[in-house]
DNA sequence: GTCTATAATTGGATAGAC
DNA sequence: GTCTATCCAATTATAGAC
């Protein structure tokens, strides 16, 4: 409020309406899709009129790109295994695929990966940019962790990058798929199960013997 | 042509023409997907007007259904691992891996598992049939495999089923997912590359020494 | 059965008042 | 900056002639 106040209601302050915007703009993509979301649902969601929404984002698409970006930087957040021991690789391994398979199968990542596949071929840059975020994170993350079990001897991997996508593989399994093709959530405990399997069949084949 | 014939130019035989129209919205909707695609223009690469689509298909929606239906129908055609041999395990999963990871990333199959991810939310019953028809099918043959290779003692395996989502995923690795995303097809060399890596460590895992 | 022409609706985008 | 009202293009679906 300066001393040249008009006196008139202060609109609301310009990055409050655009994040207000942006989070309805996110809500609606994600429960459907980018073809079947209209603006006007958008505004409506958001508590705004078309024409503000054109203020902030010029096009549909630009709104679009604009919620993808933001999901992808928060997609792995804080997802490092730098703190993983490698002295106990099975223990590390078994807390690195139950937070991994949980991150993977919640809503929010399963609404995004069908999303961003479903529109490959209309935005080519928004995969990249996922993908990068995403998947290719989580795998150098996990190849750093192999380097180190491998030179502690108490893993037997000569390809650690080969090891670390055949290792995200076995976690994934067909849990993934199934979800994103919308086949049932497993429960807590078969999430559980399924970390364990991956990592004892992973140890199986690249595991050393004490 | 009967005594009755009127002269009058007989129309195509409707199943030619329902045919043409289904191999139009194939095309159309694999290029572009569901939203995109319209009536329009699979009229026009149908060489037929739009009402004649509509005496056969009563809308969209249900055309597509038909498309993809008949899609996932394709999909395992004679998929079968009822002639591997289960004596030499290494040739019999490579073969099978190579033909695997070539069906899976073939243009068709890609498009296809774009689009029903993309439209799960709108056509949950076609995803269900998809599933069926593809993943379910091959991990069946999968299955059934091992256990004959147990009962062999050529691998070494206690739950066949959870064996056969681990090799299948194995196989698919980083791969499938890569080229959902739309990032550069592996050349045929890196194809048997990576069907070899994912044998060898299944192997690793299950195999029996001689 | 097939077409042309058109109805009816939706949805992206904007003009102009305040 | 925000809104209401509206424009306009695209699209699904159908009516009616042949």
């Amino acid at each position: 409020m300066s001393a040249t106040d008009t006196g008139i209601a202060a609109p609301t302050a310009p990055t409050v309406k655009a994040e207000s915007i942006l989070a309805a703009a996110r809500r609606t993509f994600l429960a459907s899709g980018f073809g079947a979301a209209s603006m006007d649902a958008i505004a409506r969601e958001a508590g705004a009129s078309k024409a503000t929404l054109y203020v902030y984002f010029s096009s549909k698409e630009e709104l679009f790109g604009a919620v993808i970006a933001r999901e992808s930087e928060r997609y792995a957040q804080g997802f490092s295994a730098g703190d993983l021991d490698p002295g106990d690789v099975e223990a590390s391994l078994t807390f690195f695929a139950n937070r991994f398979l949980r991150l993977l199968l919640s809503p929010d990542i399963i609404a995004i990966n069908r999303i961003i596949i479903g529109e490959v071929v209309r935005f080519p840059a928004l995969a990249e940019v996922f993908w990068q975020a995403g998947p290719e994170r989580v795998r150098v993350q996990l190849e750093g962790f192999f380097r180190r079990a491998a030179a502690a001897g108490t893993l037997d991997i000569a390809d650690t990058r080969l090891a670390a996508g055949q290792f995200a593989s076995l976690v994934r399994g067909e849990l993934h798929q199934q979800y994103l093709f919308g086949l049932g959530k497993p429960d807590d405990k078969a999430l559980s199960a399924a970390a364990k399997n991956a990592v004892a069949t992973f140890l199986r084949a690249f595991g050393t013997r004490k």
